[in-house]
RNA sequence: GGGAGCUUAGCUCAGUUGGUUCAGAGCAUCUCGUUUACACCGAGAGGGUCGGCGGUUCGAGCCCGUCAGUUCCCACCA
C-alpha cells in the first residue's frame, strides 16, 4: 500500500546514498563534451543559509540537466579559507580556552587554525548533500590545501617578475577589528548619522614660531580664533594644518599665520588650497594627513608632517597626548566634552555622511598609512572588460554589464597584503639591508641571494620572510583553474593531469551580483592572464533572498528560516522548487514559506498521480476497455502537449529562464497531465465489484511512458521524488538511475489534435460552469444536444465528453433544442437542464456577449476600412484581421439565433 | 553630485522584432463540492486605464520625451 501523502525524509536519504554509492556524480575526462561548474566556494566557516540554497539549487538544476543530456557533467565543490572570518573564529575559540593570540607564535596559531578547520570547517558541504547537490565530492578542494597554496605563491611570483606587483606606503583601508588592511572592494559605504562638531582653534598673534607648549593644557582664549567643522574631533591631535580656500575673503588675512590645536596647544600653520569648499561648514578645514585620504594628499602637496595617533586596534596612542588608550569612538564622545569644558566647542550639528565599513567584520574603516603590497590592475583588466562587453562571456541578465563596465574602467591597484596569519604567506624575503627577494621559500630565496646577488656568505638565518598573508580573493581568483590542478597526493587524486585542459573553460558560474567586482571580474582577469581564455561562458547572477518586509535575510536580524528545518518539513524537492518558482535571474527573491509549501504540494500531487496509475489493473491484451474509445486520442493529445512543453522548456533553459522552465513543467504535470489527461483516461469504477475497471494495455503503456518522461523532465528540479518514481514505475536494472537517464527530446506537435482538444476542453468547462452556476451536482448526468455541421468532430470523443462533463445521452440535432445553450467554435450546444432555468438571466448573458462581439466586429471593420492600415500593415496582419472578422460574424450569427430561441421560450 | 535599472491583478513576476480576442501566469481572494489518486484536493468565478502627462505611428504595455516613485552602482565636500 502506497502512502497517501508523500513523505520525503527516508526517500531522500536513501537515494542520495545510492547516488554516492554508484558514483553518478563522479566525473573524469573522457571523449564526451564536458559541462562544468565550479561552486563559488563558501567560507570554510560558513553554514548553509537561504542564499546558498537558491544559488546551489540553480547550479544543481543546470548540472543535472547537462548530465542527463549525455554531457560529462562535473560540479566541483570546495571551500574558501576566508582569512579574516576564519582567523576571527579561531581567535574566539582560543579566547574560550583562555589563550590569547598575542602569546602564540605564528606556527602555533596556525596549528590551532587547522585544528578548527578540520573540526568545524566545511559543515556547509555536508548540508549541501541534504539539498541534493550533485557535486563530485571526490574533487572537493580547499583554497589553503597544498596544491592551491602553491598556485597562489607561483602566481604572486609570476606577477612580481612581470613587474605588476609592488610594495609601497599608501593610505589603505584599515579594519581595526580584523587589524588588517582590506581592499577598496571590501569596503562598504553606509550612510550614518553623525555629529558635525564645530571647534574653535585659537590663532597665534605673533608671526614667529613659538613652539608648542605641552605643559599647559588650556590655552588662554584669544579673541582671535577660527572655527572648523569636523565629524572626527578625536583626530584633532593629529592635525597638521588648517586649510582655507585662497579666494575666501573671510580668511585671507589668516593665511600664513599659526593656529593652535585646542586641548594640546600644538601650533599648526594655516595654509590655503582651492581644494577647500568655501560654503561647506565654516570654510576652514582641519588637515589630518594620517587619518584621511584627502588630507594625506593635501599633506604631500604642502609638505606637512604625518602624525598617526591611532593604534592598530583603533585606540588612541601616546602621540595623541590625551585620551590615550581610549577607543576612537569613546574618544570622540569624550573629546566633545573636553572641548566644551575648555570653551573650544562652538556647537554640534546632526549630520549624515557616508562611512566606510569592513565587508567582513562590519567595523568602521580607518584610513591608515601603511606599507602594503599592491597589484597593478590597469593592463590586466583590459581583456576582462573587452570579453564581457563583446559577450564572449555572457552576464545573465545582461543588465549587469553596465555595472561591470563602470567598475572595470576605473580599476585601482589592488591591495593584496593582509596583516593576518591565516592565509598564503607572502613569498617575499628581506635581507638585513632591506633587499627584497621574491621566491617560493627561504631556501630558494637564499639561493637567489647567493647566486644573483653574489652574497655567498648569507645563511638562512639572515633572511626574514614577510609577515603578511595574501588577500583571500588572491587565491579565489584562481579557483576555476586551481581546482583542476592535481593535488600532488597520489592517494587522493582529486584531479588528473589532463583535467585543466579538459574542463577549462568551465561553462556556467552561478553567483551573487555583489561579488561581481570582488570575485567574478578577477577570475576573468586571471583566466585571461594564465589560460588566455575566459574561465566560464556564462555568469548567472542570482538575487538576494529577502524576507516579506524586503529585508535581506541575515543571522543578526534573525529573519531567516533554517534551511535544514525547511528541508525537514517540506522535503528538499519542495524547497528547491519553492525557491525557483519565482526567481528570474538577477531578481531578488522575496521569500515566503508559502512558496515552499507550494513546492511540497507539487511533490504530493506527483506522488498521488503515481499512486493512481500504480493502482490500475491492465487488460492482458490491447483491448479497448470501457470508456477507452477516446484513449487513443487522449494519448495523441498529451503527446503533442508534452512535445510542445519540451520545446518550451529547452528554449527557456537556453536563455537561463529557470523559473519559466519550472513553471512550464509544473503546469504540464499538474494541469495537463493530472487534471486533464489522467481524468480523460481514468477507468470507470465498478461499484458492484468495488473495484476500478481495467485499463487497456495500449493506453496504460503510453501513460507509463509519459510518466517516465515527466519524471526525467522534472528531475533536475526535483531529483528525489523523480528518482523514487522512476525506479518504481518500470523494471530497472540494479545500478541504474534517473540521474543518468536521457532528458526527453521534443518531438513533432500535431496541431490538429491540439485544436480538437482545445475545443473539447472549452465545451467541458462551459458545461461545468453551467452546472456550477445553476447549483447542479456533478453527479447528475445531463442530456446534451449538439448542433454541428460535422458530427465527426465529436463522435470519437463522445466518451471523453461524457466522462469529463457528465453529459448523457449525447445526441446530434439539426435544429435548436431545449435547455441552456452556448456556442463553441461555431457549433451550438444545448444542455437540457432539468428544473428552473431563468430565461431572463440567460438572455442577458447572451446579450452581453453579443454586444461585445458586435463591438469587436465594428472595431475590426473600422480597421479594415482605414486606408492607411491596409496600405502599411503587413499582409499577414491584414489576413488575420479578415479572419477575425469572419469569426466574429459567425459568433454574432449564432448568438442572435440563440437569443431568438430564448425569446420564443 | 553623477550613472544605470525598475514601475503590468492584493503579492511575486512573464509579456521576445510595435499587429492573432493581448492585457497573461502562479500564489492569494470568493463560490460550490467529504466524487474511490490527492482537502498538501477538485470544479468554477471575480480582479489591472500596463506609474502620470505628452509625442511618434494606420496601430503603443512595447518606441521617444518628460515628471513622479523606487532600487542599485559610482563619487574625497571635511
Amino acid at each position: 500500500m502506497i502512502a497517501k501523502t508523500y513523505s520525503p525524509q527516508e526517500i531522500e536519504a536513501k537515494w542520495y546514498q545510492y547516488w554516492l554509492d554508484n558514483q553518478f556524480f563522479k566525473s573524469t575526462p573522457d571523449e564526451r563534451e564536458s559541462y562544468t561548474i565550479v561552486i563559488p566556494p563558501p567560507n570554510v566557516t560558513g553554514v548553509l543559509h537561504m542564499g546558498h540554497m537558491l544559488n546551489n539549487t540553480i547550479q544543481d538544476v543546470l548540472v543535472r540537466k547537462a548530465r542527463m543530456e549525455g554531457k560529462n557533467a562535473c560540479w566541483v565543490a570546495g571551500t574558501d579559507h576566508a582569512s579574516i572570518a576564519t582567523e576571527a573564529k579561531v581567535v574566539a575559540m582560543l579566547k574560550e580556552r583562555g589563550i590569547s593570540k598575542k602569546d602564540l607564535t605564528r606556527d602555533e596559531f596556525l596549528e590551532y587554525a587547522w585544528e578548527w578547520t578540520h573540526k568545524y570547517g566545511g559543515i556547509i558541504l555536508q548540508q549541501l548533500r541534504k539539498l541534493g547537490a550533485s557535486c563530485d565530492w571526490d574533487r572537493t578542494r580547499f583554497t589553503m590545501e597544498p596544491a592551491l597554496y602553491e598556485s597562489v605563491i607561483d602566481t604572486f611570483i609570476d606577477l612580481y617578475n612581470k613587474g605588476l606587483i609592488y610594495r609601497g606606503i599608501r593610505m589603505v583601508n584599515w579594519d581595526p577589528q580584523g587589524k588588517t588592511a582590506v581592499s577598496d572592494e571590501e569596503v562598504i559605504t553606509k550612510e550614518i548619522q553623525q555629529k558635525l562638531v564645530y571647534i574653535r582653534y585659537g590663532i597665534v598673534a605673533s608671526h614667529e614660531w613659538q613652539g608648542a607648549s605641552l605643559e599647559t593644557n588650556h590655552l588662554p582664549l584669544t579673541t582671535d580664533h577660527l572655527t572648523i567643522a569636523t565629524v572626527r574631533p578625536e583626530t584633532i591631535m593629529a592635525d597638521a594644518a588648517i586649510c582655507v580656500n585662497p579666494n575666501d575673503e573671510r580668511y585671507k588675512h589668516l593665511i600664513g599665520k599659526k593656529s593652535v590645536i585646542p586641548l594640546i596647544n600644538r601650533e599648526i600653520p594655516i595654509i590655503a588650497d582651492e581644494y577647500v569648499t568655501m560654503d561647506f561648514g565654516t570654510g576652514c578645514l582641519k588637515v589630518t594627513p594620517a587619518h584621511d585620504p584627502n588630507d594625506y594628499a593635501l599633506g604631500i602637496k604642502h609638505n606637512l608632517p604625518v602624525l598617526d595617533i591611532l593604534n592598530d586596534d583603533g585606540t588612541l596612542n601616546e602621540k595623541a597626548q590625551i585620551l590615550v588608550g581610549q577607543d576612537r569612538f569613546a574618544a570622540r564622545k569624550a573629546i566633545i566634552k573636553l572641548l566644551e569644558e575648555s570653551g573650544n566647542l562652538e556647537k554640534t550639528e546632526e549630520y549624515k555622511s557616508n562611512v566606510g565599513t569592513s565587508e567582513r567584520t562590519g567595523a568602521v574603516i580607518e584610513p591608515k598609512l601603511s606599507l602594503q603590497w599592491f597589484l597593478k590592475m590597469e593592463q590586466l583588466g583590459k581583456p576582462a572588460l573587452e570579453n564581457v562587453l563583446n559577450d564572449h562571456i555572457q552576464l545573465v541578465p545582461p543588465k549587469f554589464k553596465n555595472m561591470y563596465r563602470v567598475w572595470m574602467e576605473n580599476l585601482r591597484d589592488w591591495c593584496i597584503s593582509r596583516q593576518l596569519w591565516w592565509g598564503q604567506r607572502i613569498p617575499a624575503f628581506y635581507l638585513q639591508d632591506g633587499t627584497v627577494i621574491v621566491a617560493r621559500n627561504k631556501h630558494e630565496a637564499l639561493h637567489k641571494a647567493q647566486h644573483e646577488r653574489l652574497l655567498f656568505a648569507l645563511t638562512e638565518a639572515d633572511i626574514e620572510q614577510d609577515e603578511d598573508v595574501l588577500d583571500t580573493w588572491f587565491s579565489s581568483w584562481l579557483w576555476p583553474m586551481s581546482v583542476f590542478k592535481p593535488s600532488g597526493d597520489p592517494a587522493d587524486p582529486k584531479a588528473g593531469p589532463n583535467d585543466l585542459a579538459y574542463y577549462y573553460p568551465t561553462n556556467d558560474l552561478v553567483t551573487a551580483p555583489e561579488i561581481l567586482s570582488l570575485w567574478v571580474s578577477r577570475m576573468i582577469i586571471a583566466g585571461y592572464e594564465y589560460q588566455g581564455e575566459a574561465p566560464f561562458r556564462n555568469v548567472y547572477l542570482t538575487g538576494i533572498v529577502r524576507d516579506k518586509q524586503g529585508r535581506k535575510m541575515s543571522k543578526s536580524l534573525g529573519n531567516s528560516p533554517d534551511p535544514l528545518d525547511l528541508i525537514d518539513q517540506y522535503g528538499a524537492d519542495g524547497v528547491r522548487t519553492g525557491m525557483l518558482f519565482s526567481s528570474p535571474a538577477g531578481n531578488d527573491l522575496p521569500f515566503d514559506e508559502k512558496l515552499v509549501e507550494q513546492g511540497r504540494n507539487f511533490s504530493n500531487k506527483i506522488w498521488n498521480a503515481f499512486r493512481l496509475v500504480k493502482g490500475w489493473i491492465v487488460t492482458p491484451s490491447p483491448v479497448l476497455g470501457e470508456g477507452a474509445g477516446g484513449g487513443v486520442l487522449a494519448v495523441q493529445w498529451f503527446s503533442a502537449k508534452l512535445n510542445m512543453t519540451l520545446a518550451q522548456v529547452n528554449d527557456d533553459f537556453s536563455k537561463f529562464r529557470i523559473s519559466d522552465a519550472l513553471q512550464a513543467i509544473y503546469k504540464l504535470i499538474w494541469d495537463d497531465f493530472c487534471a486533464q489527461y489522467l481524468e480523460l483516461i481514468k477507468p470507470a469504477y465498478d461499484t458492484e465489484a468495488n473495484t476500478s475497471l481495467p485499463i487497456d494495455r495500449d493506453t496504460y503503456d503510453a501513460t507509463i511512458d509519459f510518466f517516465e518522461k515527466l519524471m526525467t523532465l522534472v528531475h533536475p528540479f526535483m531529483p528525489f521524488i523523480s528518482e523514487e518514481i522512476w525506479q518504481d514505475i518500470r523494471h530497472r536494472e540494479p545500478g541504474s538511475s534517473i540521474c543518468v537517464a536521457r532528458f526527453p527530446v521534443a518531438g513533432p506537435v500535431d496541431g490538429q489534435i491540439m485544436a480538437d482538444f482545445d475545443r473539447l476542453f472549452e465545451v467541458i468547462s462551459t458545461i461545468r460552469n453551467l452546472r456550477n452556476s445553476k447549483g447542479l451536482s456533478p453527479k447528475v448526468a445531463l442530456p446534451l444536444a449538439i448542433k454541428t455541421t460535422d458530427t465527426s468532430r465529436y463522435k470519437p470523443i463522445e466518451s471523453l465528453l461524457q466522462k469529463m462533463a457528465n453529459v448523457s445521452p449525447i445526441q446530434y440535432v439539426a435544429e435548436k433544442s431545449r435547455g441552456a445553450s452556448f456556442v463553441v467554435k461555431g457549433d451550438e450546444f444545448f444542455v437540457d437542464i432539468v428544473g428552473d432555468v431563468d430565461p431572463e438571466q440567460e438572455r442577458a448573458a447572451v446579450q452581453k456577449d453579443l454586444d461585445y462581439q458586435v463591438g469587436f466586429r465594428d472595431s475590426v471593420l473600422k480597421k479594415l476600412a482605414n486606408e492607411k492600415f491596409v496600405a502599411n500593415a503587413k499582409p499577414d496582419i491584414i489576413e488575420r484581421e479578415h479572419q477575425k472578422l469572419a469569426d466574429a460574424n459567425a459568433k454574432i450569427k449564432a448568438l442572435e439565433a440563440q437569443l431568438g430561441i430564448i425569446e420564443r421560450g
